[in-house]
DNA sequence: ATTCAATTTAAACATTCGTTTAATATTAGA
DNA sequence: TCTAATATTAAACGAATGTTTAAATTGAAT
């Protein structure tokens, strides 16, 4: 039981990671797979059964992470309401800055299979329960930010954070930008979209 | 030369582009598009030669009505920089409740392949160039808004328009709201988005 | 009615793909 | 060292897939 084991295992769940977070699942190769772990057809079978399984796999880990993430920051605490927004900002802007592939992929994978993957996470609960929450609610009693629907706030939130990262192929293309300078220039929305949502947040 | 001909190319196309809107391209098999055509395997490659060229040819219609969209309303010298904010949400939000797989379909091909969609439009030009730019510039002068980052304003204001469309079967899922009143709940949006971009438009 | 091009169809072709098999090599425990 | 489980490999299988072929049908012009 030498840690070769692992050592395979976990080349093949890597490359496949790599591959199906660019191309998806359909366009993705078992053979392709093989080749990139420098492993062997078999042996992408031997460790995950099928193909699927194999993206199940990755999927569940790779959602485990993410969102396990919201809602450590939600649930806190120990901050206010201003540093969980300029928390989640952050950490999601790190988390995609160093896999640019990710939310185009998270998108797409949950948008063709919603029930199979989120689910089982509970996570409404435990958004719905978060000190986030409770904090928007007294926010809302104390009169401090207006009306506002609670969907619009957080799909505004995640929209301003994310989407930057989903169209930088197309802006970059089209401006003729190059990718190091198009990050470089959204960094400043750290910054930004705190100031940004609690305006929004004034407004009915 | 019945308009039999122009039918069932027509209708090859028209399943074709539910199926690649939907699935993706890799995940369309021909077989489905013929039967979803009601015609057979050997009639698409008779009409379009091969699957990819089928695609390529929904794709640039799909992208030629999209960003013809775009160009008009910002070319327009009729209508001031606030009312053409207001178009471009109206006409995004219009253009996609109908079609509503479309945004994710459009960014997901665009991202696989941005040299191959884009580059023939002369998009940016054609925005760089419009009354809106103009007008944008002008504001900018005058103090009305500040100085920010014209690549930041055109991604907020595509991000809070189109990202609702992507994102409504994981909200809908993970909240149990069904569809139509999800679409019900985003109508706001249409009034809302330009008074938030105006307002961001003021913050440095 | 005949002709000829355009259209439609059924069948087959050649690959590719996901998966399995069976044989070989490696490792750890007795 | 021997044994048995585990890991690796090459080859093959069967189904699916994109594409082509060749024959049949249709429709309009002569």
């Amino acid at each position: 039981m030498k840690d070769e084991n692992q050592g395979t295992e976990q080349r093949i769940k890597d490359a496949a990671k790599g591959l199906f977070q660019k191309k998806g699942f359909a366009a993705t190769k078992t053979r392709e797979i093989a080749e990139a772990s420098e492993t062997n057809l078999a042996l992408v079978n031997y460790y995950f059964r099928t193909k699927k399984q194999l993206f199940d796999a990755i999927m569940l880990e790779t959602l485990n992470e993410l969102l396990s993430g919201v809602v450590n920051i939600y649930s806190n605490e120990e901050t206010t309401f201003e540093e969980k927004i300029n928390a989640f900002v952050n950490h999601y802007m790190d988390l995609f800055s160093e896999n640019q592939n990710l939310p185009a992929f998270i998108m797409n994978s949950v948008r063709e299979n919603p029930k199979e993957y989120l689910t089982q996470f509970g996570l409404l609960g435990k958004i719905q329960d978060s000190t986030f929450a409770k904090q928007f609610q007294e926010k809302l009693e104390k009169g401090e930010i207006a009306q506002v629907n609670p969907i619009n706030f957080i799909v505004n939130l995640i929209a301003l954070t994310v989407f930057p990262f989903i169209t930088q192929p197309i802006v970059c293309e089209t401006t003729g930008i190059n990718k190091e300078l198009y990050y470089q220039m959204i960094e400043d929305r750290r910054r930004l979209i705190p100031l940004w949502i609690e305006t929004m947040l004034r407004i009915t």
